[in-house]
DNA sequence: TAATAATCGGAACAATGTTCCGTTTAATGT
DNA sequence: ACATTAAACGGAACATTGTTCCGATTATTA
């Protein structure tokens, strides 16, 4: 009963694991429709949302949902999954987009965004439910080379500060919206920048 | 639709609001009956049993049950009350029983025993479910002052310092208590009594 | 274009919260 | 004691939702 989450067989390193056929074009549509519908009606309507709204919403019927997610955890980790590549994602791109400081404050507030909207699925990660076993991991193993490597950058402008733990600012800043229960968004963006301008403090130092 | 708790006519405090009837007898011994087997089939099953296995141990059809506890929200938040007088009772019971300083220090390590088994209940806490609205604050009206006096006769003895706060006494506790993942039980044991001596030190001091 | 195996869709099943209502019964007044 | 009556009882029935099944459909391949 262990997650066999369906890994799309044509991947950029498509390794090619002799596939008799190829996956059916309307079965990576479908899959593809499923995650972002999905997506849509988790931050609509929670993560507790019914099974049938989301494949009516991709125009599917739960039984072409259910093969390629046998149940419904499994679809709420594949959109973790799923988001976590996106802001991942995102981080590679804003380091190749803007200078060192610039792209290091950008992802962190792109990850505050992330974070916020995953309060839902905070609760669901502690429910003991075996479909939610790895992703923790997995958030780790796609974030922290993600801000290691802005941190990196961005020490070495001398624009923020060394020594950093990539891990540890983000429990920092996960911990910090986690506890934000008033005004919100304004509130962890406040305490956002409070926090950037502790890791430029000392910036020169060797 | 808000919680409508039957509130035992016939209490200790009984004020007698014009009852053209007192309550059923059978209605009374149901009540207590779907309340003990609620407590028993939560903690050997978790919050989420189904309310017709509650119904059946308790001897009652779901209608019963349902005349009382409208929704099964309001059963847990029922339950949790419960549970919280029993704990606060024996706080005043100890500290009958027992000179100030142990006194203290058994109702902290039932408290801690509260915390463990509430762990399901946590969760459930923050979803957002009106039922459980006002929880915290029934929480913090029935233990601060139990604690309040415990500490306060604790100090007058000389055995604990002063000028602490009950309030937040009980959170650090309920934080040391949750962020206990492995050995449970005995880390917590062991996590208490260092706080306590931290309570001891300095005991002499004005 | 025919063969074929993967995929699709949605009816059907199971579990569970909740409501309804005919039947039973405890309380009350005589 | 007994009749009256309003309250309470029990559990069948309903609604929602996760999950499974299987005949119909269709993309792929030769």
């Amino acid at each position: 009963m262990e997650a066999c989450f369906p890994v799309r067989r044509e991947d950029e390193s498509r390794t090619e694991i002799r596939p008799k056929r190829r996956m059916r074009a309307d079965a990576v549509r479908n899959e593809d429709a499923v995650i972002e519908a999905a997506k849509a009606v988790f931050t609509s309507s929670g993560v507790d949302a019914p099974v049938r709204e989301i494949a009516a919403r991709a125009g599917v019927g739960v039984g072409t949902l259910y093969r390629r997610f046998p149940s419904r955890s499994d679809l709420v980790a594949a959109v973790f999954r799923h988001e976590v590549d996106a802001c991942a994602a995102e981080g590679k791109l804003l380091a190749a987009k803007y200078p060192p400081d610039e792209a290091l404050e950008h992802w962190l507030l792109r990850y505050t965004e992330f974070l916020t909207t995953k309060k839902g699925l905070a609760a669901a990660l502690h429910s003991g439910d075996p479909a939610f076993d790895a992703l923790p991991d997995y958030f780790r193993a796609n974030f922290e080379p993600v801000l290691a490597s802005l941190l990196e950058a961005a020490a070495m402008a001398g624009e923020v500060r060394k020594g950093i733990e990539p891990y540890d600012l983000l429990r920092a800043i996960g911990n910090l919206s986690s506890a934000s229960g008033e005004d919100g968004p304004a509130h962890v963006k406040r305490m956002l920048s409070l926090l950037i301008d502790g890791l430029r403090y000392q910036r020169e130092r060797d």
